[in-house]
RNA sequence: GGAGACGUGGCCGAGAGGCUGAAGGCGGCGGUUUGCUAAACCGUUAUAGGGUUGUAAAGCCCUAUCGAGGGUUCGAAUCCCUCCGUCUCCGCCA
């Protein structure tokens, strides 16, 4: 969310910013509404200050026992009230006609985030490892030939149960996707210092807004209705529910499902004031993601590289202004960490200003080896979104000497994505009996076992 | 799911249609006194928005806010409705 006094200040420097995402200039078109929601504030102050003074004077002259004077001053209080509701209705659409539009603004990227339009221009800024060596004549297989081959990977029966963009692991497979949870969860707990979290993964409206899913991209997400009459056949099952109200946030019945545990864990301090001797703040979660996937039909359609359900482990900072960018290089270390463990081959690239998502200001993005696709696939993104978020959920901090608040800096970033990252073991180590070795790092969590085969 | 109670500033807590942006206490900040510390005393101490003066720091005026949103009323923290949240008892449940 934009903060329309600074854009007050230097609209140049906005629209300047959205060009550098590719974006038509928006500052005029703003300030014009901004001017509108003033004039119209001021003529209801102006009215409602003279009601205020109007109704003090009629109990003043109930007081002394004029009622002459009284039922004069009430006649003009009941012209001004005539009035009023009209004047209500203005303000408050100026004011909502704004807050619509810049809530549907992505952030201003940072100076030092890549200029360029798409994914082309990303800039690699460093690479860790090689792609693993398999013998001349063997083509290693993507992930879910090897899966469906070892009997451990299920996407037919999954679609007979919830359709497309589902899965079902077994045996081994699903205690090697636990394991691999259980494993980044503890490297960021004990050697990374964030706290673990384990946060609802449904929540309401304003957490969705704070991150910024809401407005713009409600038809990403999954939505949870708690259905109360439940008896007019299969298909009120899916209904459209009916909220009614005017005011925008007051559903208890109706959840979203979060896309990623970000939603969560930033939501955690909105609507605080942080003592900032305790910033920064980390937290991760390793959670169910949900994702409706609108818009990439015939992207990714075969395998698990894009679920509408899925498990991520994700880290969060909060943190002050000053601490936001270092802050975003350890957060991107401490995910690339995993993928070190893991002895897996990536690369990290510096999303340019046109690629880069709507809450960051500057992202990373980790990019894994999959020798089945023969190329990186991103399993990780690390991004800093200034106190864009913040300003959403009005999450602020305060120095101990200092008397005002302000803003806190949000980041977040996969640590890592734990669907994905099966996919990367999976490819990476298999072998060309269709069996796969399992990484050094994960064996304690697998009890020991150090390879898959094949279910019989 | 049923029944009931409650939600007031950083915290505790009064207030039950106009004198209340809100008593009192705690905490914070500034000061006086004081070998030091402590204590005592005095003062001060919400947030957001709009207008205005000023180069600025800041000041002044106004509006809104007593969980949120509506309503009644000339006037609402106070009365009514809806929602959110907390607590108690019962029921159900992993």
């Amino acid at each position: 969310m934009h903060d329309i006094r600074s854009l007050r200040d230097d609209p140049a420097a906005f629209d300047a910013g959205l060009a550098r995402r590719g974006l038509e200039p928006r500052a005029a078109e703003l300030l014009a509404l901004d001017d509108a929601r003033k004039a119209a504030i001021a003529a209801l102050q102006q009215a409602q200050e003279r009601r205020n003074a109007a109704s003090k004077e009629i109990g003043a002259a109930v007081a002394r026992k004029d009622p002459g004077a009284a039922d004069a001053l009430k006649a003009e209080v009941g012209a001004i009230k005539q009035a009023m509701p009209a004047l209500e209705a203005a303000s408050s659409a100026a004011q909502a006609a704004l807050d619509l539009e810049l809530a549907a603004i992505p952030n201003i990227p940072a100076t030092d985030a890549p200029e360029g339009r798409d994914e082309n221009d990303n800039v690699e800024v460093r690479r860790h490892g090689e792609p693993p060596r398999f013998a001349n004549s063997f083509k290693p297989k993507e992930h879910f030939e090897l899966g469906e081959a070892l009997g451990l990977m299920d996407f037919e029966t999954a679609a007979k149960l919830s359709g497309a963009r589902f899965v079902i692991l077994k045996g081994a497979l699903a205690r090697l996707e636990r394991a691999l949870m259980q494993f980044m969860l503890d490297l960021h707990t004990t050697e990374h210092g964030y706290t673990e979290i384990n946060p609802p993964v449904l929540v309401r409206d304003e957490a969705m807004f704070g991150t910024a899913q809401l407005p713009k991209f409600r038809g990403d997400q999954f939505r949870a209705i708690r259905q109360l009459d439940y008896n007019e056949g299969f298909g009120s099952a899916v209904a459209e529910s009916n909220t009614g109200g005017a005011q925008p946030f007051q559903s208890t019945k109706e959840f979203w499902l979060i896309p990623t545990a970000e939603v969560a864990m930033t939501n955690m301090v909105r609507e605080q004031i942080l003592d900032e001797r305790k910033l920064p703040l980390r937290f991760t979660a390793g959670t169910l993601c949900f994702r409706a996937e609108a818009g990439a039909a015939g992207r990714d359609t075969r395998g698990m590289i894009r679920q509408h359900q899925f498990e991520k482990v994700e880290l969060v900072s909060i943190t002050t202004p000053e601490q936001a960018a270092e802050e975003h290089e350890r957060m991107t270390a401490c995910a690339e960490e995993v993928l070190k463990r893991l002895g897996l081959h990536f690369r990290t690239v510096a999303l340019c200003a046109g690629d880069m998502g709507f809450s960051a200001r500057k992202t990373y993005d980790i990019e894994v080896w999959l020798p089945g696709q023969n190329r990186f696939r991103e399993i990780s993104s690390c991004s800093v979104c200034g106190d864009f978020q913040a300003r959403r959920m009005n999450a602020r901090s305060k120095a101990a000497d200092a008397k005002a608040t302000r803003f806190v800096h949000t980041l977040n970033g996969s640590g890592v994505a734990v669907g994905r990252a099966l996919v990367a073991v999976m490819e990476n180590y298999q072998t060309p009996d269709g069996s796969i070795e399992v990484p050094e790092a994960l064996r304690a969590y697998m009890g020991g076992i150090d390879r898959i085969v094949k279910a019989n």
